[in-house]
DNA sequence: CGAATACTGAGCCATAAGGCAAAGTATCAC
DNA sequence: GTGATACTTTGCCTTATGGCTCAGTATTCG
């Protein structure tokens, strides 16, 4: 747990940052290679490289470097990893919601359910 | 478009760090005070009311102060910010995979086909 | 083979983030 | 009214982040 902990760490924080994520959205598009990606910032490309490889230490992306040109494609993985947690949180909510519609349809007192 | 791209800044910024995760995890099942989200973490109280603090201010949470209990409830607005995106990257992936499907099925030389 | 292209590595800087302790304020309860 | 409770503010520290420039390496192409 610790683990997926670490894992979903890097994933949401890699998100943080908006040039991240507008890579990753041109990637969902379809791979590209690093100049390509590069070219719509007005960044220097050492800088836009750490962005590079921190979408790749936390599983967004994954790289191949053929010749002198590095291919970047994007990986459901890290996508699945925010999926899941915004399901886990709706279905809380949901599961909250459920009960609060019972308890006014019901009309009847609810005794406190909270555990864990 | 600019606005949008500041607050999905805040919404996303917010998920970086594993106690404001948490927290929200928590609020998911229903609103809770201060003091109650503080209990499980080591952690001294004014760090954590900065969570708080980077919670409201990026719209996760709103909080109500009746006597000295500060009071926090989640709102849903900002997981739908995280949602829409997700969305809207998988729209677009499985766009890319319905062309690619149709490349190999009809065996059709496609031009690439990319347009903002 | 040398110039051009596409990264890559190193070092630096400014700002942000996340934690701490100490002290303060507002409110309850006895 | 005083002690206890629940935050709140301030200032500081360490680490992380996100940018820069410069130089280097690997590869293509004319």
């Amino acid at each position: 747990m610790a683990q997926y902990s670490t894992l979903a760490d890097g994933v949401f924080q890699a998100l943080a940052d908006p040039t991240r994520r507008t890579v990753l959205r041109r990637l969902s598009r379809g791979p590209a290679s690093i100049g390509e990606l590069a070219r719509p910032f007005d960044m220097a490309l050492p800088s836009f490289m750490k962005h590079i490889r921190v979408l790749e230490q936390s599983g967004w992306i994954r790289t191949r470097k053929v010749g002198r040109v590095r291919t970047c494609t994007i990986e459901r993985a890290s996508f699945d990893v925010v999926d899941t947690w915004l399901s886990e949180q709706r279905a809380l909510w949901e599961g909250r919601t459920d009960r609060l519609d019972q308890f006014v349809t019901s009309d009847i007192s609810q005794t406190k359910a909270d555990s864990q």
